[in-house]
RNA sequence: GGACCUGUGGAGCAGUUUGGAGUGCUCGCCACCCUGUCAAGGUGGAGGUCGCGGGUUCAAAUCCCGUCAGGUCCGCCA
């Protein structure tokens, strides 16, 4: 039916007959010539129908409309002087058409079919198939197709086999909500989608494939963000025999090769290493954006004997003050600004935050600040060293509890560093979260601490050999054998070390409360496996949709899904999720509940 | 579970603060004119439960309450 794709045409195709097909873009009819920008997936180019020409053509080319599709013969000519197009690939060439034929016809579309329109999500996903026209959403399906296939180069020249597994599996217990689907041949009971084939890839080690990866679908009941969806897709991985080092390096070569084959950007090796704590410390998250500065400082030395009560206050009950320094050239923080970041700090739960202008006083700086007649002059030159701040550099502080504090100031680092403009377009900063912790204390629904303890990855992760035997007996401190891949603020994914020893295994089982009963219930099969011959193993899970969304430089994983859901878990396209016939309800033995009044 | 933003002809917006006739803009759509445009141009025209329900008022797109949908975020996401 075609003999080339339209936007590959260009002067040197000058005088070849063509057979073209695809969407009718734009008309520009003169009454006489008509010129049709005809789309197809490789681009534009413009059909001329000109009834001097090719009368019937031209005559028929007046009936269409925009998103028709029709098919043409015709002959490429390069376009007069003066009358090329600079803008378009194509815009050399034109196509002298001898023959039109119309494949279908077009309801006028739902929303134009243009990059230059911002369109409200529903609708697009309503008409998602007009929507995949649009030149962004069709490159960014291609940019995916191209990941994909990096991914797979590169896993297959080191040896990885593509392994599926199952899609109906098994509810574990942790972790995010199952997505149920109900079993006909055994009424009432339930198979679970996975969350993560995590357990899959270690017995796959246990059965020797030594090297596995899969471009995993994954599916966690939980509420949607910009970029999280209930069902979305994972890069696994996991080896034998290796260690850490081992899945860095692979990985850090993976992704330079994404980069540098979809984007054509170098980024150096090998990325860099920070520790979990220090993560914490210096940027309030362990996963910092490292493109910018604006870094915390923990002021709570320098404050220790001070007067300030909102500050002496949180320093007596055992917490901290964090601190970050607004460079004074990175925009001036007005006290409109200020308050509105008050606002925004109360609004995250924080007691409020406070500020202080520093001011070239004589002989040393000073704060112009509401704390100002608080504070000593001692305690001014330790802020304002500690903050490493300059002459008209804005100091804003919190004061509470260590952890939420430095994680509240992590969080205010970023929406300055968005609000003020300080993040560098075209920056590409990868970085390893290493020596995480082992668990964090768990809490309640009310976030209060229960007195117990959470895995910090999963509880499949290996102790740091130092707390291997006796992790148990600080719990707080103990470190895991994790890493997580971190770029430009995004986590990327999380991996580790696995414990391959059943014994190792049970022990984590029963610190994290699961007896050997219910271990042995929830988790037979595993520890079943772990008793048969397991080589040391470890591997990391990436979020495929987020690394794509990046590389596309779109801000949510929905412009990166083909048939994405909305934030209420809805696909307005099929209109799912939708009611089921109750009688197939019964044949799985389940039966509606009432409303809930 | 919670906070905030948005909802006005087919698309994107303005109008809402300070209630007074569905008023306006750009694009699209329909008809006609038009032989070198490329977001073609010209003339004319059609197209609206102002998301939905209730309330206040002589009068509601506009004020109040509720609700639905989309989005951003908190919680949640081992």
């Amino acid at each position: 039916m075609r003999s080339h794709g339209a936007g590959t045409l260009g002067a040197s195709d000058v005088g070849t007959e063509v057979r073209l097909a695809g969407w009718v873009d734009t008309r520009r009819d003169h009454g006489g010539v008509l010129f049709v920008d005809l789309r197809d997936r490789t681009g534009v180019v413009q059909l001329v129908l000109d009834p001097a020409a090719a009368a019937t053509a031209a005559e028929l080319g007046h009936r269409l409309r925009d998103e028709w599709v029709v098919r043409v013969v015709g002959t490429v000519r390069a376009r007069p002087d003066g009358m090329r197009n600079p803008r378009i690939p194509t815009g050399d060439v034109e196509i002298a058409v001898a023959g039109l034929e119309v494949l279908s016809e077009a309801r006028t579309p739902p929303f134009p079919v243009a990059d230059d329109v911002e369109v409200g999500e529903e609708l697009r996903l309503h008409h998602r198939y007009v929507d995949l026209r649009r030149p962004r959403m069709a490159r960014n399906l291609a940019l995916r197709a191209r990941a994909l296939s990096v991914i797979r180069r590169v896993m297959e020249r080191h040896g990885f086999l593509e392994v599926e597994t199952p899609q109906l599996t098994r509810a574990t217990p942790e972790g995010a909500r199952d997505f149920l689907v109900p079993s006909r041949v055994r009424p009432r009971e339930t198979y679970a989608l996975p969350q993560s084939p995590q357990l899959f890839k270690q017995l796959l080690m246990v059965a020797g494939v030594e090297r596995y990866f899969q471009i995993a679908r994954c599916f966690r009941d939980e509420d949607s963000r910009a970029d999280r969806q209930p069902e979305f897709t994972q890069l696994d991985v996991e080896l034998s025999f290796g260690d850490e080092a081992d899945v860095q390096d692979l990985m850090e070569e993976l992704h330079v090769e994404l980069l540098a084959d979809c984007l054509g950007v170098d980024v150096p090796r090998p990325f860099p290493r920070l520790a979990y704590a220090e993560a914490m410390r210096r940027f309030g998250t362990d996963k910092p954006d490292l493109r910018y500065g604006l870094e915390l400082a923990d002021l709570s030395e320098v404050l220790a004997g001070t007067g300030a009560a909102v500050l002496a206050g949180a320093l007596a009950d055992g917490g901290s003050v964090v601190a970050l320094a607004v460079p004074a050239d990175a925009g001036t923080l007005s006290r409109k600004d200020l308050d509105g970041w008050a606002e925004w700090a109360r609004a995250r739960g924080a007691g409020g935050l406070a500020w202080g202008v520093v001011e070239a006083g004589e002989g040393a700086p000073t704060l112009r600040s509401p704390l100002a007649k608080f504070l000593t002059a001692e305690e001014v030159a330790g802020i304002v060293a500690t903050c490493g701040a300059g002459v008209g550099d804005t100091v804003l502080m919190a004061a509470g509890p260590t952890a939420p504090t430095r994680e509240l100031m992590g969080a205010l680092r970023v929406a300055l560093a968005e609000a003020l403009d300080l993040v560098p377009d075209g920056e590409w900063r990868f970085l390893w979260v290493v020596e995480p912790p082992m668990f964090d204390a768990a809490t309640d629904r009310a976030g209060r601490p229960t007195g117990g303890w959470t895995p910090n990855h999963h509880p499949f992760t290996s102790p740091a050999p130092d707390w291997i035997d006796r992790f148990e007996e600080d719990p707080g401190t103990a470190t895991a054998r994790g890493y997580d891949l971190v770029l430009n603020g995004i986590e990327l994914g999380s991996g580790s070390i696995r414990i391959h020893d059943a014994e190792v295994q049970r022990r984590v089982f029963r610190f994290l409360g699961i007896g050997d009963a219910e271990a042995e219930e929830k988790f037979g099969f595993l520890l079943r496996g772990l008793a048969h011959g397991v080589p040391p193993h470890g591997g990391i899970a990436t979020g495929l949709d987020r690394t794509i969304m990046l590389l596309a430089g779109e801000d949510t994983i929905r412009d990166v899904i083909a048939f994405p859901k909305t934030q209420s878990g809805a696909c307005p396209l099929t209109d799912a999720p939708a009611p089921y016939d109750a009688a197939a309800l019964a044949e799985l033995g389940l039966r509606l509940a009432p409303e809930q009044g």
